[in-house]
DNA sequence: GCACATAGTGTCGAAAAGGATACCGTCATG
DNA sequence: CATGACGGTATCCTTTTCGACACTATGTGC
C-alpha cells in the first residue's frame, strides 16, 4: 500500500496535486505505468524492462496499482502461469501526467545525476 | 533528502519519469510548489496554507526543493526574521507537471477519498 | 535427476521518512 | 514581566519502505 500522503484532501487547494501523487508514488509505479502505455505486458516482460526492481517489489507495485484501479490483471489458467497486465481506462487517463513527467525528466534530469550518491 | 529513487537513470527508458518524480517526492513538495506558483511566499504564509505540515517538515521540504534548484530562498536580515520563497526558472518549468497532476487529481480523486483509511 | 521458466509469496532487517515536542534569539505588544 | 510572531533547530521515536534471500508449484528440455 502506498504511503497515505494525506488522509483528507481538503487541507489545501493544492491537495489534489498530492492526491494524484499518491497514486504514482512508489518507487517503480511511474516506470511501470510508463511501460504499460506501450501495451499489455506479462509479468516477466515488465520485470525485464525494469531490471533493478526486485520481483517482490514489482509484485507489490502491481498489486497497488491494481487496487487503485489503474491497471488490470488477467490470469490465464495455463500450466506455465501466464498473467497479463494492462492499463484500465482510469490508468490510461494518467497519460498527460506521465507524459509531463517524462518530458520534464528528459529535459531537466541530466543523465549523469547530481544525486548525492549516498556518499557512504 | 528525498528518497533516492534511482541512482542511475539509464535503467529503463521510463526512468526519466522516475527522475522527475524524485524531485516532487516528499510528502509536501507538490503542494508547496503548487502554492509557490501563486507567487513569492514567506515561510509562515506557506505554513498557513498547509496546516497539516509540521514546521520541521516544511523546513525540510523547502530545503530539499532549494537544494534541487527548484525554489529560491531570500533572507532579509531584519529584526523579525523575514524569509521569502519563490520558484526559480527551473522550478517554474515544472508548471506543466504540476498542472497535469492537479487536473488529474481534480477529475479523478474524489473529495471523499476511497483511501483505505488505515483500517486500524 | 537437474535446471530452467512461469508468477509469484514469506520472512527478515536496514534505512529512510515523517511526526511530536521542546527549544533558540529578537523584537513588539500588553 | 509574559506573550506572541518570526523562522527556524535539535532530539527522539514510530512508521513505512525497500532490498536480500529463500521458497512454492507445475511443466518442459537435457
Amino acid at each position: 500500500m502506498p504511503r497515505i500522503r494525506h488522509e483528507r484532501l481538503d487541507c489545501s487547494p493544492g491537495c489534489s496535486v498530492e492526491g494524484t501523487l499518491r497514486y504514482i508514488d512508489g518507487k517503480w509505479k511511474g516506470v511501470v505505468l510508463y511501460h504499460l502505455f506501450e501495451g499489455t505486458l506479462r509479468f516477466n516482460e515488465i520485470r525485464r524492462r525494469i531490471p533493478n526492481c526486485t520481483q517482490r517489489m514489482l509484485t507489490n507495485q502491481l498489486r497497488e496499482l491494481e487496487a487503485d484501479g489503474l491497471i488490470a490483471r488477467k490470469i490465464y489458467p495455463e500450466v506455465p502461469p501466464k498473467v497479463e497486465y494492462s492499463l484500465t481506462p482510469r490508468g490510461r487517463s494518467l497519460g498527460p501526467v506521465i507524459t509531463a513527467l517524462k518530458e520534464w525528466g528528459d529535459a531537466n534530469v541530466t543523465l549523469a545525476p547530481q544525486v548525492p550518491q549516498v556518499a557512504a
